[in-house]
DNA sequence: TTTTTCAATACTGTATACAATATAATGAAA
DNA sequence: TTTCATTATATTGTATACAGTATTGAAAAA
């Protein structure tokens, strides 16, 4: 593990939390490295929007208001729907194969699913990630794959998986199923069109429950 | 400047070509810095995708075929066009206002324009580029804006300007103008398909072109 | 008391030396 | 001559010292 993504761990599962102030010596001395590739991972985590530098002084962990979620669930709606457009158009067998083997896991996951705790909620949200990956790398299109990897992962919001009732979850698969028919059927619009609501379900579910119930480390 | 500034500018300007291998020492030389500040920008400039790790041994500039060319243009219309929309909707006197300046020191540039010189062509473009920011600003968008950001540079390593026609870059003008009257009538969607078609224009454009003559570091 | 000036300090920014490592070159074995 | 193992070298990765600078706090002036 880099220091890169133990910060960035960190900062996601709220161990650092939203307006905690960092600085490199302090870092450093936490993660036992020198400053130099502490500056390092400072420096990307910053282009990333996570961290906002505080006054040469350091860096806060930047904090996310409902209005930053919302733009933010938009945005990956708006480069998802697009790439999985593409990607009905674009794929191949072998990719439809990973596809469904990538919801299959998903699935499976789900339906074994008896009284949570926070790794196997961390597991779901690594298979629904997997399976949405598998669709974009569909689309054969590396600069968009790029600005979707890109999109800010907001701190804490792996959680909205463990919000999830039995009934929704269950709906997100059917959710998937239905994306990937339109890809296999090559209705691009169709498929677009379905990867779009599902991100906005997914959004709403989160605006949801942030109000409900604040962001924040405790668990 | 920076080391990441000067590095970007050889790139973008064509002065380190597209294939052209660097390490951090023969930089540092260059620029008559330590490696330090060298490694900041190499690391910078390859999350940007401007150029990628040569076998552990240094960093080449990235070339782009035609199909990279397509897909980066094809998604700068896609954020541009949306966030022009959301420009219609969200923007308020003083931004129109700014966006009319922006085009009108753009319209401007462009009449006084006669036997133009390189440095002439990049004041062009900085104030194209400029009323388009204007556009983005107006969305109230900060997520958007930084994908935006980071889609536009590739394009400038291909000189769109250099090759526009008196007439074309007229018509460029008058685009514009149809852009802002939208956003001005909060036509949002008319607003997003003006851009959508501005942006397409633009990559053809550059497609048509980069066929005829090569691009290479003489100017 | 409030504002201004100045010094202290808490940091970041840069240079540099050395460690680690992958690649390239060399020579030995097949 | 080709393949494999070994050494040399080029180059990145990390630690550390010191330089530079904005911010803070303290003292002096208003």
């Amino acid at each position: 593990m880099t220091a890169y993504q133990i910060i960035k761990d960190a900062i996601i599962t709220g161990k650092y939390q939203q307006g905690k102030r960092l600085t490199e010596e302090e870092l450093a001395e936490q993660l036992h490295v020198s400053r130099t590739p502490i500056r390092e991972a400072i420096k990307q985590l910053e282009s990333e929007g996570l961290i906002i530098p505080f006054r040469k002084r350091g860096v806060i962990v930047r904090e996310f208001t409902e209005t930053d979620i919302r733009q933010i669930y938009n945005l990956r709606a708006l480069l998802e729907s697009y790439a999985t457009g593409e990607a009905a158009i674009q794929r191949n067998e072998e990719e439809i194969f990973q596809m469904e083997q990538g919801n299959h896991d998903y699935e499976q996951a789900i339906r074994l699913l008896n009284n949570p705790t926070l790794g196997d909620i961390e597991s779901i949200q690594q298979k629904n990630q997997s399976f949405h990956s598998k669709v974009f790398a569909a689309a054969h299109n590396e600069h968009v794959m790029n600005h979707i990897e890109r999109v800010v992962v907001v701190p804490l919001i792996f959680r909205a998986f463990y919000w999830y009732s039995e009934k929704q979850l269950i709906q997100s698969i059917e959710a998937h199923k239905t994306i990937l028919q339109a890809i296999k059927d090559r209705e691009s619009d169709r498929a677009k069109a379905a990867m779009h609501e599902h991100i906005y379900l997914g959004r709403d579910h989160v605006l949801k429950h942030i109000g409900e119930k604040k962001l924040t480390a405790e668990f």
